[in-house]
DNA sequence: AAACAATCGTTGACTTTTTCAATGATCCGT
DNA sequence: ACGGATCATTGAAAAAGTCAACGATTGTTT
């Protein structure tokens, strides 16, 4: 973990084929946005997927711990920790699941959603700053392809 | 690591505020793109980062460890251990730095080059079907808006 | 309704990856 | 020539990821 938001310049080895690799920009981006990302959530105890259970806890979506270990792209055992450490705090809460007693729904507390408004503007302050050398137009563009890219979402 | 190439469908959860965060959509579409290209590369005995090294062995730059961990935002120490791999099966050599003899410089053996043609091909065509849900102009736009935002690169 | 296989969350073990400090060799500025 | 910095390397410690097994529950088959 190496680099920061932006690099200071085009590195000399961007020349290469390599610097087109979309697993490579990929990979750059991420990493770099993760520090960045993770730096901006300190101040509230969250790091980049406790602040990801966060949210969908707050959306009313109601989501069990397995959709969110699909939709995170995590072990469900991994989801068990994030919840643990929420709920510990008393962010979150595990409500049975409504068909399915075997699943458990995640939903935030008042106290979560308070730390969530807070969080989620440290967030997009962090995210508009990744993303600085950007225009507005092209970030969006850039987050329309993402989503496309992933799930082929036409809109 | 949950998800395929491209998911079957848009997943209940991207309805969420989430589902528009860029790190979220940077860390699902990278780690989908690794499983996929981590799976191309396997006939080769390669992974992504020990291609990328061997790639930018190849590339003529003659780039140092140093760069290396730079460039592709690794520790130092986990260069050398894909050095090491790679020299040990005579893809690649490490040469005395030209200017600083403490650096030294990665180059590839006419047997990695054989091996990079191959495994490029590979990569490209895992590339090219982790795309596969946006037009070629799209792809396009998507690799120019990443290293804009990485280097600020104008072209 | 009884038996069966499958799924959910959880735990614990195991492997891989990451992180970091220390080292010898070499470079650079004074 | 001295002192501080940088390079590759090593090894140890911490963190993250992977995986199999379990009880509880569900849906399916007989």
């Amino acid at each position: 973990m190496a680099t920061l938001g932006t690099e200071v310049q085009t590195p000399r080895l961007a020349a290469a084929r390599i610097g087109s690799d979309v697993g490579l920009l990929l990979a750059k981006l991420h990493a770099a946005g993760s520090v960045l990302n993770n730096k901006a959530l300190a101040d509230f105890g969250l790091r980049e997927r406790s602040f990801s259970v966060l949210t969908l806890a707050c959306s009313g979506l109601e989501p069990t711990q397995r959709e969110l270990a699909d939709f995170l792209s995590l072990d469900p055992s991994q989801v068990v920790t994030l919840v643990d450490d929420l709920e510990r705090r008393g962010l979150v809460e595990r409500a049975q699941g409504k068909q399915d007693r075997r699943a458990k729904i995640i939903v935030s507390t008042a106290e979560g959603r308070r730390m969530h408004t807070k969080a989620r503007a440290a967030l997009d302050a962090a995210e508009l700053h990744q993303l600085a050398g950007l225009t507005d137009g092209e970030s969006q563009e850039l987050k329309r392809l993402l989503r496309k890219a992933l799930w082929g979402t036409a809109e």
